[in-house]
DNA sequence: CGTGATGGTTCGTGTCGCGAACTTCTGTGG
DNA sequence: CCACAGAAGTTCGCGACACGAACCATCACG
């Protein structure tokens, strides 16, 4: 449960510290293409499909009042756009416009670059042994896909 | 280094999605407590000894400006004091009044518990083994000291 | 038809984070 | 002893974020 002072780092810290740097990865990487991190990883779910509000604040885990002005400032940004949604009237799906795209699988591939770099003191048994071990602990969690798997 | 669809998730997905999880779980338990996620991540920095501006600034990754604002709410919360640093006029101790220091403790368990509850599909073993992975990963980046180990 | 639920937006408020400019103090070289 | 570069913090102005509450339009159902 607890880990002792000698170096050893328990499961808790681990976690937390980890997520710190990638936390660090991501907001380095958008800035970088002039995108702040909301945006980028509104782009990164959105290269998938598209995708209505309310779905979208779903899976970020944000109010609806929220997206509105993400999405608002995004589409004012050229990279995101929303369309009808031809099945409900009320409804809108967001899309990525062409440029959005594009900035999207810069920004994603960057990203992946950075944090794939992160394990580097790791061997590749090591490396694969992690993704297994967190790949279930997403798993079991029932994260959305809020990073999509490589093509 | 990819990984296909076959359920199986790549070590850079596992550690953005093990990100997400663990950022929501921060944003949630400081809500919780009528904190923010940056004030909650503040406290338990403090937590194991008080700081200047500048050095919170670097382990934080933030800008000064941004830190004198950070302070300056979570110090008008009670949470927080601003001390003299009595080797330099110039320089400011930022360290817990007390009820700082139990909202912190009080905040950072809470943390520790539900953290802990990500990995409950992982048997001991397993989560020793991904302690160890994540510790070496924290350790070979340099992560600051953003969450203690557990007393 | 109503009528309740659903998808989104608007509005007001507080928090964040940054860079640039500024003040005050430290310490170092002359 | 005195400049003077540089460090520690603050202030200011700005845009981005996130929320809840109130609101509008539309859907679906009885």
């Amino acid at each position: 449960m607890a880990k002792n002072e000698d170096g050893k780092i328990g499961v808790v810290a681990g976690l937390v510290r980890s997520a710190f740097l990638v936390n660090a990865v991501y907001a380095e990487a958008s800035r970088e293409r002039g995108l702040t991190p909301q945006q980028g990883q509104l782009l990164c779910v959105l290269m998938a499909q598209p995708f209505g509000m309310g779905e979208l604040g779903q899976m970020l885990g944000l109010a609806k009042s929220s997206m509105t002005g993400l999405v608002d400032r995004t589409e004012r940004n050229g990279l995101v756009r929303r369309e009808p949604d031809p099945r409900d009237t009320r409804a809108v799906r967001v899309a990525l416009t062409p440029r959005g795209q594009d900035v999207a699988e810069e920004f994603y591939a960057e990203t992946c670059r950075r944090i794939d770099r992160l394990p580097d003191g790791l061997n590749a048994a090591e490396r694969d042994t992690l993704a297994g071990l967190l790949g279930r602990v997403v798993l079991d969690n029932e994260v959305p896909v809020v990073f999509m798997e490589q093509a």
